[in-house]
DNA sequence: AATGAATGAGCCTTCATTCAT
DNA sequence: CATGAATGAAGGCTCATTCAT
């Protein structure tokens, strides 16, 4: 069976692709507030000074931290739906097992965009501006696939399918957080498997 | 038109309480780990020890103002729920109307325990519990709706269907919060109406 | 074998007393400056107010500390004494006898009144006066049974023996608390025997 | 005469040496507990984050500080010593002239690692640690002593002795500190003075 | 007597960032 | 590029004591 889990990486090229590996770590599993800047360079075995000619901020390590997440967390996703998929529907249905595997594997904290949300009031912050980038093309992604299941519906019927299964997928993100329990991405499913008949 | 905003309180009876009052202000509007204990204080203008002789920690101050936000968050959809409906089928339709207006109160900073749960990775955390309890009782009142409805249905599939209206909600929540635009619970109540046909 | 150990109390008559009897616990165990009055009203189960209408101080609770200890103290060991000897020199070598079996007790923390010496600088403070009255009390006691052995010696002979073996009585003391082993009270002994011979 | 006193060091070439320094005095002459970060950064004119980038915890500080005592108050004695004595007799003897002449220096405020021992009640603390090594160091030295003037006495007398005067030595450097009065460390003396015939 | 809220200075430690070297 | 000392506000929390009730 297909398992869910990061594609481990080849040997950091430069100072600065480390550093973010290591922020990239920390900032997942203890969230952006939490992690100091003084553990990641501690981890980094680097100077204060040598973190800040990599970064101009913490900030700003944050907002790469998004912009590399969005990359990786696509293609992870993207792969997993074309191993299993099949049909446009299939695909559509294969997110929410991408999703249950992917919770099912130990570190699950949920979504990093949402979770960086929920720590950042002020909406325009830079971060807020990438998660809502990474959201907008999840949003395309899905809607494409419903556009190219559904090929004879208007656009806003369309629109209208993707948003639901859309939201249905965020929903699932952060209750399998709450809950560390499968029921949610399940009953999700269920109702998408339903929307696409 | 009925508007959601948090009902104005009575002056507060004791200090414990006007601390509550300002904590929960300010953990709502910023956040658990961005609110400092400080902050609290110099609002409610006391001194550090007298904040200690109301709450042994920070963190029991968190936990006190989530139950009291349980209790409060309730009788406020609830009562939502009864102004707008008529039939089971149309209270669940409200609790989104309720989303959206809430939504559209100029502070709409998403759900104080959503936020808290993506504030708080240890999962034995007492937080963790509140939030969890509170999660737990507003899919019991779906349930509850859905089975007024649905009366010839089998229990499973009651809860098939409570979870996923559920779900729809948690999504539209942090959509809403992350978006400001009112689309995802249009698109999560359409679903509903649907699901209640 | 007859083995040191605090005698068990009577239930305190007042609250005071108990306070005392909490307070004496906390002060050895933890030492004076490491235990707050926090602690000890949790323990005793009263308020703050209450614990200052008994003591206006902690220093105040301390100085009764001392004050009671110095006549527990001496009764416990001048008992330990009178069981084991015999003549004066018997007598001598049993005050080590009784060190090291209050050592043995497993919670020796050394000698109170020289623990609290050391955490008190202020030589006009009145914790110092206890102190040294204890302690003065203790040589006097060493010399009574030092001239009772020498009769015939001069004064200041009689004197300067009591004098060594209250030295020796005291570097043994504080270093089985440092070293957790019997030898230095043992050989303090062994050299008090050859000094009464 | 040779007065017993800390040498007068060189101006202190790093922050950390300063930071030592000051702190060693503090530590001595108020106790580790009664002594605050602050005071010393106070003191030293920088900032609370400073001191942290030299130390990582006070009790970090504290162990630099014994270990750096242990240092200097052995080259002290031994000079002392050198200084004095003569023959590994003369050179026991002086051990005690040196603790009456460090007592008549103006701040005496006993042993700093004894000081320090009775306000760590806890026996795995690295205080403790540094505590007892001091103290082993100084044994053996007298034991050293003792060794080359008994050179026909076996081993065990050898360490018996040794530790009899490792008592004395012990006990004087309290009772200096209680009574601040030089009769306990003459009676020392002579006895050991015996103890060498 | 007894309560416990109130004080405010103090506790040790971490924060993100800067800058001279 | 890299270092790491320096900043100073802020982190959560405890201290001994007072005082109106």
């Amino acid at each position: 069976m297909f398992v869910v889990s990061m594609p481990t990486v080849d040997p950091p090229k430069s100072k600065r692709d480390e550093l973010l590996e290591i922020a990239s770590r920390l900032f997942y599993e203890q969230g952006y507030h939490r992690t100091g800047v003084k553990q990641i360079i501690d981890e980094a075995g680097i100077a204060k000074g040598t973190f800040y000619s990599h970064f101009k901020s913490k900030e700003a390590l944050a907002v790469a931290w998004l912009k590399a997440r969005h990359h990786t967390w696509n293609t992870w996703m993207i792969d997993f739906l074309a191993e299993k998929g099949g049909s446009p529907a299939d695909r559509l249905l294969a997110a929410f097992d991408f999703l249950e595997n992917w919770m099912q594997s130990c570190n699950y904290r949920g979504c990093a965009f949402v979770n960086t949300l929920t720590e950042t009031p002020e909406e325009d912050s830079p971060l807020r501006t990438e998660i809502e980038n990474h959201k907008r093309d999840l949003l395309a992604l899905i809607r494409g696939l419903v556009a190219a299941h559904f090929s004879n519906e208007s656009e806003d019927e369309i629109t209208q399918i993707a948003r639901t299964i859309y939201v249905l997928f965020e929903g699932s993100l952060i209750e399998l957080q709450n809950f560390r329990e499968v029921w949610p991405v399940q009953a999700a499913r269920e109702q998408v498997k339903r929307l696409l008949k």
